[in-house]
DNA sequence: ATTGCCACGTGAAACATATCACAAGCTCCC
DNA sequence: GGGAGCTTGTGATATGTTTCACGTGGCAAT
């Protein structure tokens, strides 16, 4: 019903839908029970007219005259984001930063969970991390086609990703994470997002160099908050 | 001298360098000689016109006709990235995601590396980790500014992320590189990236469930290669 | 009731980014 | 030397996103 700017909400408000989220349920633990686009603007770093429009995308949810209830809003953003689901997720690569992922505690705390993990080293096969147990590659398939997993974690080495989604996409998987530091090419249902260290790092060193080398001292026109959410 | 198209690169193209720049080490160690525009494209999963736009910010390096040599492209992406100055890195937070970053061979690979790292548990100062000690953290200011790092890695807990961040920032950091999922405030002259996997997780949750929600055969208009960098 | 104030929701304008399409330049070959 | 064929670099165009500015509805107090 109603009205509600029912065009496709941009990828980076939906980005920017999580940080509401999240600072929202930090709102709801102080007890907050009301705020306005421009408190909660001012708590993630956006602009007051940018968080209007972001959740106009999707609803009205705010009161004229008052602002937006918390708890109401924190749990509609949830509906929204598919947190609650609880979507099983699986993990390909339990090296270093496997075994972090592993142990990660905002996972579970936002209700995703590592439920299978796998690695291709018969040395890490049969440990038991945090409850899950690693299990051989060549049971991927069978695996997360009986738990019905769609979400999975790659931290495999670079020369390993493509090879690995493929295999991970042949058994039904809907969505993956990459941290490998490749392009990895997957059929158009499958959906896709990397973290990338070194484009991270290596964006930083070009800002850098660039402000090291422009003024340093005069140019105050630098990012403010975080530059990946904001333009 | 030349023309070459000077407005500023959109934060979004330096991100593609990256890419280009990881492409173009692959294709240098194949003996590859000479790229096209569409090549490229190909390889990073971006288009050509994207690919010839993006390097057309900062010079004309290709040749009509012909192509761009690889060997001398690497080399300009890696001026223009400040790779190379091998800037050093600082890491605040040694825990299982501090670890995995001290381990990770991708920024020594790219001439990034964490010369330094703090933590605030007892247990864990004094041990060593890749030939790096652990410090506690009341050294952050005296050595970050007798090493002169202006890089830093924050994998702390959110409730500790913004004091940290201050005292990096006091200390003389110039970039910030934050694990935590909050939202940092940081002054202006100091430049931030985040990496933050509950919004990536989140944000795959969310296409998930529309595509799921939207007609789940039918459906063909997704992500195609890297969500994250294209459009 | 009426008045004053507040904050949302949203059309329209401004801005940013990506795509298109083609002229300009290079190489090769005749 | 000139033409064919290719690929860059870039105006112009299209698309997408953010910002602005204000109408609308809601609350409180007089």
């Amino acid at each position: 019903m109603s009205g509600s700017t029912r065009g496709k909400a941009p990828q980076m408000a939906i980005r920017r839908l999580s940080m509401y989220y999240r600072t929202l349920a930090v709102l709801r633990e102080q007890g907050v029970e009301s705020v306005s686009s421009e408190h909660l603007s001012a708590l993630t770093g956006s602009t007051a007219a940018q968080v209007r429009r972001d959740l106009a995308y999707f609803g009205n949810f705010g009161r004229r005259g008052v602002g937006y209830e918390v708890h109401s809003l924190h749990t509609h953003m949830q509906d929204i984001l598919g947190i609650g689901e609880g979507w099983p997720m699986a993990l390909v690569g339990v090296g270093n930063l496997g075994s972090a992922l592993l142990a990660y505690d905002g996972f579970p705390r936002q209700g995703f969970r590592i439920v299978e993990a796998f690695d291709s080293d018969p040395r890490r096969v049969g440990t038991v991390i945090r409850d899950v147990v690693v299990k051989p590659m060549d049971q991927i398939k069978e695996t997360i086609q009986s738990r019905q997993i769609v979400m999975a974690l790659l931290a495999v080495p670079a020369k390993a990703a493509q090879a690995v989604t493929e295999q991970l996409v042949a058994a039904g998987v809907r969505c993956l994470l990459n941290f490998a530091p490749v392009t990895l090419m997957v059929p158009s249902h499958v959906h896709l997002a990397s973290v990338d260290l070194s484009i991270e790092v290596e964006y930083l060193s070009y800002v850098l160099r660039e402000s090291v080398a422009e003024g340093d001292a005069s140019e105050a026109e630098c990012s403010d908050v975080s530059t990946v959410l904001s333009k």
